[in-house]
DNA sequence: CCATAAAACTAACAATTGTTAGTTTTATAA
DNA sequence: TTATAAAACTAACAATTGTTAGTTTTATGG
């Protein structure tokens, strides 16, 4: 640890690994503005907040966001896919996962809750303004939500097979927890300190078992 | 009915209504442009469609729908405001209403179905561009959807005091009923012809009962 | 203190925005 | 046919948009 960190400076610390020395940042200031933009378009969505709106966020003027961002695309971009692909890794662990479709359903809700803890701002955008990403990524950011769908209809399918889920509409049952688990991102910012294991419980059991 | 009718024209009819002749449009200019717009908004969102995107839908020039319209913020409160009074209104009677307090939610399910299968273009814009409302129907908006999620709020508190919904937490049942709910927009129209009362059968059994 | 790089700045651009003014076309009733 | 009103048009405006070029300031390590 003492030949670990070399030399800490204002915003990050030299760092030697092997024979080379490098500079670490603790957090980029182009992480610092990915995240006051999450905030931005949370509140007006992504056409709404102008460069000029981000760089008044940031204290600065907006031309001087361009020495750490490509284009305001490049910013919703970076949101919109970095979560998704959080979502996807979860979701392929889960489908993948030894274990019965009601437990997969508890793990698909868990993960929700986890990820919207960590980033509940970037699930705005993922959201409501998936459609303002450009070709390469609107046909990425679609497939990877068309897959995750079809994971989870899987998942229900089987489960109605096995006797696990009562027999119902598929559709509505996979379209009603979803909707529920996308959403969850508007409703827990208002919820003061409640306990993320609470949350999960109470959660699957509202969804799963019902409420009367 | 015959001499109700006086005469017909290409958009509509004169009508006499004891001694006053008035004319009355099948669907006005107005209506029109409103229907058109809420599609275009639901597609990209109110900030990110132009007059001039609005004026092409319609196969005329930006200018002209002013002939029609006062502004685009009247076409974004005109969609809004009067879904809302249609929800308050819904929600006043089941509120007021002689019954307990699971069929007062199965109404609620049913309301907000009913209104779905009328407009679902138009609960795009009251979901996700209601912030661009501005001053005075921002404020009526915002109350309207606060006293709706109270008298939801009311409703189930009452009915876990009365042993018909089981216990647990209100803001997660409220919550996970309402955003289901508020996100049918985005679902039904991707089913084909599914029947309205089948709709709401499957519907309530899934929010109140579960899946499990 | 000095050299360098990171990060801010000013000024401006070309395109697009909602909207207005004034004019022409179209439809209607007599 | 003719007068009128509805509804389209062209042309333009002032403001705002994302972004670039070029310059100055600030922070850093030696």
């Amino acid at each position: 640890m003492s030949d670990f960190y070399q030399k800490k400076t204002t915003n990050g610390y030299y760092c030697n690994i092997y024979q080379y020395l490098i500079y670490m940042k603790v957090e980029s200031r182009k992480q610092e503005i990915i995240n006051a933009a999450a905030i931005l378009f949370k509140e007006k969505g992504y056409s709404a907040v102008t460069m000029r709106d981000l760089a008044k966020a940031m204290g600065i003027k907006a031309a001087s966001l361009y020495n750490h961002i490509q284009s305001k695309q490049e910013i919703l971009s970076t949101i919109i896919i970095d979560l998704a692909e959080e979502f996807t890794t979860g979701m392929n662990a889960i489908a993948a996962s030894d274990i019965n479709c009601v437990e997969k359903l508890e793990k698909i809700i868990s993960l929700h809750i986890d990820v919207t803890l960590r980033n509940s701002d970037g699930l705005a955008s993922l959201n409501n303004d998936w459609m303002h990403l450009e070709e390469e990524n609107l046909l990425y950011f679609e497939k990877m939500r068309r897959d995750y769908e079809e994971n989870f209809r899987k998942i229900v399918i089987k489960g109605l097979k096995a006797g696990e889920i009562k027999s119902s509409n598929v559709e509505i049952i996979v379209f009603s927890t979803l909707s529920t688990l996308r959403t969850l991102y508007l409703w827990y910012p208002k919820q003061q300190n409640i306990d993320a294991a609470i949350l999960k419980k109470d959660m699957i059991s509202v969804l799963l078992k019902g409420i009367i």
